[in-house]
DNA sequence: TATAAACATGTATATATTGACATGTATATA
DNA sequence: TATATACATGTCAATATATACATGTTTATA
C-alpha cells in the first residue's frame, strides 16, 4: 500500500527535510504509530524522486559534507492530498508478540507467568511516564493551538499514545490479579 | 524473530492440526494479535517439518482427498517452552495507518477530517460489538475454568482486545470533540 | 442431480522490513 | 589536539508478508 511513501510525503510537506532528519522524525514523533529505518528511507526518496513527487537540492554542511534537502512537489502534494482524503476499512489488529506469548502461556508455571505479567508491566509504566513526560512538556505549544494546525494533529496523536499504554497497562493488572486467583 | 514458527508451534502444541485448520484459527480466535495467510502457513509447515519440530500424517478425508495432521515432536515442544519462558523487550508501538493519516490531517477541510474520525468511529463500534458478543458467548467456558488453561488464556487476550478497542473509540470520541471545538 | 460453499494444499511474484555492511564529515569536549 | 558522538548517505542479504495464481475434493443445499 505504499504507506512508507505517504508518511515520508506528509513530512516533507510539512517542511523540506534531509533523510537523516526523516530518519529522526520517525524514530522519535512518530514513533507511536510509525518507523523506518534509514536503510528503507533512502531507496524510497531515491524512488519517489524518480516518480516526481518529490525534488531535493544539494545543501553544504561546512566545507564538503553533502546533504539532500528534499521537498515536495506539485504532483506529490496532490498524490498525498488524495491519500489524505481516502477513507480506508479497518486495518487488521496489529500483531502483539507478547499477546501471543500469553495466549500459550498456560503451559508455563504459575510464577514464570506472573513474572512475564510483571516485566511487561513495568516496562510499559517507564514507557507511559516518557510519553506523559513529553506530553506535560509539550502541551502549552500543542494544546493551545486553537486551530487545527501540525501541533494540534500532534497532540491528538500524542494523547492516543498516552491512552493505549495505559490500557495496555490497566490490562495486564487484570491478567495480574485473575492469575492470581486462579493459581 | 520466527514469530510465525512459534505461533504455528504453540497451536500444533494444544492440538494436532492440518495447515487448513491452522490457518483457520489464525484468522478466528489469534486475529486479535496474530495472522498469516495459507501461503505463509504452508511454507512454515514445512520448513518445521524439515527442522524436526513437527511431524504429519495423511489421514484421508473421504475418498481421496489426503490431509496432513501436523503434531508436534518432543524437540519441537522443548522449542516452544524455551520461547515461551523467555521475556522479551518491549517491541516497538505498532503501527497504525489512522494515526498516520490523522497526524497530517490538517491540511484537509474540518468536516473531511470529521468524516474520517466518525467512519473510524462506526466501524470501530461495530468491531468491539463483535468482540463482545464472542465474550458473552463464550464467557462461561472461558472464565469458569477457575485453573490457568487454554480457556483462560483464551478469555484474558480476548478481554485485552476489548479493552483495546474500547480505549481507541474514547479516543475517537475525544478527537471528534476537540476538532469540534477548534473548528 | 446440479451447484455453491467449504475443505484442502500448494507455488510464484511483488513488496515490506530488518540488520548488517560500508564509508566519510562535522562538532563538541576532554 | 585526540577522541567520541552526532551527522550524513548509501547498499546488501535475509526474512516477512500480501496477493494472485493454480488445482482438486467433499459436503450441504436447492
Amino acid at each position: 500500500m505504499r504507506t512508507l511513501k505517504y508518511a515520508i510525503l506528509g513530512l516533507i510537506n510539512r517542511e523540506a527535510m534531509t533523510g537523516y532528519d526523516l530518519s529522526k522524525v520517525f524514530n522519535k514523533d512518530l514513533v507511536n504509530f510509525w518507523y523506518a529505518n534509514h536503510s528503507q528511507i533512502y531507496p524510497e526518496l531515491k524512488k519517489l524522486t524518480a516518480e516526481g513527487l518529490i525534488t531535493y537540492e544539494i545543501v553544504l554542511q561546512g566545507e564538503k559534507l553533502e546533504k539532500k534537502l528534499y521537498s515536495i512537489t506539485d504532483i506529490g502534494q496532490q498524490d498525498l492530498f488524495a491519500w489524505l482524503a481516502t477513507i480506508d476499512p479497518l486495518e487488521p489488529t496489529p500483531k502483539d508478540i507478547f499477546r501471543l506469548k500469553a495466549f500459550f502461556m498456560e503451559s508455563l508455571p504459575a510464577q514464570t507467568i506472573l513474572d512475564h505479567f510483571e516485566s511487561q508491566l513495568s516496562q510499559r509504566l517507564e514507557k507511559v511516564a516518557k510519553l506523559e513526560n513529553t506530553m506535560s512538556t509539550q502541551a502549552c505549544n500543542l494544546k493551545k493551538s486553537s486551530k487545527i494546525s501540525p501541533e494540534f494533529c500532534d497532540y491528538l496523536v500524542l494523547k492516543g499514545a498516552i491512552m493505549r499504554e495505559k490500557t495496555y497497562i490497566s490490562w495486564l493488572k487484570e491478567c495480574i490479579a485473575e492469575i492470581g486467583e486462579s493459581s
